[in-house]
DNA sequence: AGGGTGACGATCA
DNA sequence: ATGATCGCCACCC
């Protein structure tokens, strides 16, 4: 077996890993729950990237992107993208504070990525 | 090599 | 709450 996939590039360097990273966080969001960009940036183990998770929701595709928000459960998507996530969350049980998430009631709280060794 | 862009975040006025 | 700025990181031309 070699290795019959065909990368988007041609070599993958470090950042592929963090994107992987990335995508296994947001996969893991359960239903009827939320995360934002910058918590699941943190929880890959990659503080402060939060823009690159918008880039992994933007360029990956099957991933719960509606479980997304910006922080304090603000939904930053542009247009109609921002009613259809508000409705799909609402669809799936998660109760909104005006314009945004309730975040004290669906924030998913990711594990602590590995500190020392737990 | 240089510059612009984002479904961001935090801070300040 | 709104708007402006800065910081961060990867990608695109």
């Amino acid at each position: 077996m070699k290795k019959p996939r065909q990368p988007v590039s041609k070599h993958q360097s470090g950042s592929d890993a963090r994107r992987v990273r990335i995508v296994r966080c947001i996969r893991a969001l359960p239903k009827g729950r939320v995360s934002t960009y910058g918590a699941i940036a943190k929880a890959a183990g990659w503080p402060g990237a939060a823009r690159q998770v918008v880039r992994v929701l933007r360029q990956v595709p099957g991933l719960p992107w509606h479980r997304v928000v910006g922080s304090g459960g603000a939904i930053k998507c542009p247009g109609e993208a921002a009613a259809e996530q508000r409705f799909r969350l609402q669809m799936e049980g998660v109760a909104f504070r005006g314009a945004r998430v309730n975040m004290k009631l669906h924030e998913h709280k990711f594990p602590k990525a590995r500190s020392g060794k737990n």
